[in-house]
RNA sequence: GGCGGUGUAGCUCAGCGGCAGAGCAGGGGUCUCAUAAGCCCCGUGUCGGAGGUUCAAUUCCUCCCACCGCCA
């Protein structure tokens, strides 16, 4: 048992967005190195959460027309609804709209206020009434509003301020004696470089009568906090703040998880804040870049990273996990498409280890009723136990460095040794000559014995699988990596087949032949009408197929996503009829390309003599409900 | 405009002074325990372009081109 222990965060994501890839990304990241220390033993607290004050809120809740807080409530339950589906094992999650956040942000801004390190000064800028905020000179197109094209009014306004320029000689300090504090080093420098100007004072309030959805400062009621010092504030907050045993515990040991997009509040100010606060600095930020869909930013196609999220589902979480953790280097952008999703997950997952698992358990039922002989090992045999040890140490010293592409590639550098053995040790042919029956034992335990300590290994980066394999062997105990030394496996142990791991996913396109049923419709079990994820949707758009007599195809969302469905019904629906309408989709059917658009579901509708009829909810649904 | 990064096989990338590498894709072969999986074999590519330093440069220096990031 380690007594390391390890706090690791994740940025909370801001409300004005439904998750997406890149949020995904972090998360899943920050959730393999929480399992993965977990696993080493040590002490581990994972936190994430949501940001839920400022303006943008408060002006996309109004237009919703509900309230800041119904809205915030909403996008929350959707982030945090996407974690549990995407099995994150997170052991809190903190709102910026709890009272615990709350009351520490304002205990800080106290104890910064009577220590003198925030002053009330004049901001003058460029104002728009009709978006009631700032401009910068370089947001602004030509003398005017970027939004209304309106006229700007040069306006001054007192606002609180905190002196960060007196911590700049400090901050450089720092790190340049901690080359590592922020990484990779591509991020350090560019904030070095940001540092070499002089650093302003931050502004941290505005009026309440601009801005009333925020935390009110403590020292000024007339002013609510403003972004950062309101969210940084919750990777202390979540622990309970300084004096708090949990605080105490894991905040020295904090690390924190960001996209570069949020680099300068987190390398710049949250240091700055901290010192003045005189709490210590954390061990260290660890930055990531972007991914790229179909060669843009990620940033400019909402619509695309929100689908890219959706093969999550189409996938599974595991092969999902295992690309994006796979397929970029930490730090790095990388390029996401669902032909690379596929690429890694046959080649890698299906292929490689899949077959393994299915092949080496087959081998073991098949050859030794399924009960694992003990065997005398050969130097082949111990060959593969120190390949093993090799990739287990090879996979720790990259998980120490975020490589997470590294620590997969070591194991799966194991996965090889072990198919190159199977085939070098040949125990169908063993099998044949039973002079050869202590051999065949020895190669049967070696296998055995190789799927039990990937059971182990994998199961912070492909937790469902590495779970069942463990599962298959009897392995009942919560995997530790003091259990993956080699040769711990008893004789004697059960094992059952490992089939369908990873099941490959083939290349043809999916048949859109809609399985007439008719009258002598088959019986099915519960088990398998509950395979149907049916939901109910909202029609956000609606336009007929050019070129199709029936098919209209039509925007729905899914509360969480949007999906576009075709949907056989142009002969009895104009498009306009739909629009606003709730139906209820099949949600987890294979997409399939119709007249050269992907339909990502089906539409229920009922067919008789008075022509066809969309199925409706009788009461108001709201979308994503599932229908049982 | 300033600072920095990247540019290597069809694709993704490693190497960074001494005869150009890996994975994937592609081609050929082979076993039959396995998810038509595995295993074995197959790579002359102007190492973005032009100069320079050096006995020797993909690797160091300068300039140029392309893309990206930060700052203005």
């Amino acid at each position: 048992m380690s007594d390391r222990v390890f706090y690791l965060t994740t940025p909370i994501y801001y409300v004005n967005a439904e998750p997406h890839l890149g949020h995904a990304y972090t998360t899943i990241v920050a959730d393999a190195m929480a399992r993965w220390h977990r696993l080493a033993g040590d002490r581990v607290w994972f936190l994430t959460g949501t940001d839920e004050h400022g303006d943008n809120i408060a002006q996309t809740a109004a237009r919703a027309g509900v309230s800041p807080q119904a809205y915030a409530d909403r996008i929350s339950a959707a982030f945090r609804e996407t974690w549990r589906r995407l099995g994150i094992t997170n052991d809190d999650y903190i709102r910026t709209t709890e009272d615990r956040h709350k009351k520490v942000v304002q205990k800080i801004l106290q104890t910064l206020w009577e220590a003198g390190e925030i002053y009330l000064g004049t901001y003058g800028g460029q104002y728009c009434f009709g978006c009631e905020r700032f401009y910068t000179e370089k947001e602004i197109v030509d003398g005017k509003c970027p939004d209304h094209l309106s006229p700007l009014t040069y306006i001054e306004e007192e606002n609180y301020f905190f002196k960060m320029s007196k911590y700049q000689a400090w901050l450089i300090d720092e790190i340049q004696r901690r080359p590592d504090l922020i990484r990779p080093e591509r991020y350090r420098n560019e904030i070095l470089g940001f540092l070499r100007d002089p650093l302003q004072d931050l502004s941290i309030s505005r009026p309440r009568t601009r801005l009333e959805w925020g935390i009110p400062l403590p020292f000024d009621d007339k002013y609510v906090t403003y972004v950062w010092f309101d969210a940084l504030i919750n990777y202390v907050s979540a622990l309970g703040g300084p004096g708090d045993p949990r605080y105490e515990t894991f905040w020295p040991h904090v690390e924190h998880l960001i996209g570069k997009d949020i680099l300068k509040p987190h390398a710049v100010y949250w240091p700055c804040m901290l010192k003045a606060a005189g709490l210590p600095l954390y061990r260290h930020l660890n930055v990531h870049g972007y991914w790229r869909i179909g060669g843009g930013k990620m940033s400019k196609s909402v619509g695309n990273v929100v689908e890219a999220l959706a093969l999550a589902d189409k996938y599974g979480n595991d092969a999902f996990r295992y690309f994006i953790m796979r397929e970029m280097v930490f730090g790095l952008d990388a390029d996401f498409s669902e032909e690379a999703l596929v690429a890694r997950l046959n080649a890698d997952l299906a292929n490689d280890l899949g077959n393994l698992a299915s092949r080496a358990s087959t081998l073991i039922v098949n050859f030794a009723g399924g009960v694992v002989p003990a065997g005398a090992a050969s130097p082949e045999d111990r060959a593969v136990g120190a390949a093993f040890e090799r990739a287990v140490r090879d996979a720790g010293a990259a998980m120490d460095e975020l490589a997470f592409h590294r620590a997969l590639a070591a194991i799966w550098e194991f996965v090889a040794v072990v198919n190159r053995y199977v085939d070098a040790s040949a125990p169908w042919e063993l099998k044949k000559d039973p002079a050869k029956q202590p051999r065949l034992n020895a190669v049967l335990y070696t296998l055995a014995e190789s799927l039990r300590c990937l059971g182990v290994v994998l199961a912070p980066f492909v937790p469902d699988a590495a779970a069942k394999i463990r599962s298959a062997l009897g392995q009942t105990a919560e995997p530790t990596l003091a259990d993956a030394v080699w040769g711990r496996l008893q004789a004697g142990a059960r094992v059952q087949k490992i089939t369908a791991l990873f099941p490959r996913v083939e290349d043809k396109k999916p048949a859109p032949a809609p399985a007439a049923t008719g009258d002598g419709a088959a019986r099915i079990s519960i088990d398998e009408f509950q395979k149907i994820d049916l939901r109910v949707a909202l029609v956000l758009a609606a336009e007929a197929v050019p070129k199709s007599k029936k098919l209209l195809k039509l925007r729905v969302s899914l509360g969480t996503e949007e999906r576009t469905v075709l949907a056989g019904i142009a002969e009895h629906y104009a498009p306009a009829d739909l629009v606003g309408k709730k139906v209820v989709v099949v949600a987890n059917l294979a997409p399939a390309k119709l007249m050269g658009i992907e339909s990502q579901g089906m539409v229920l509708a009922g067919e008789g003599g008075q022509g066809l009829g969309v199925v409706t909810p009788d009461r108001d649904l709201p979308p994503g409900s599932k229908v049982k």
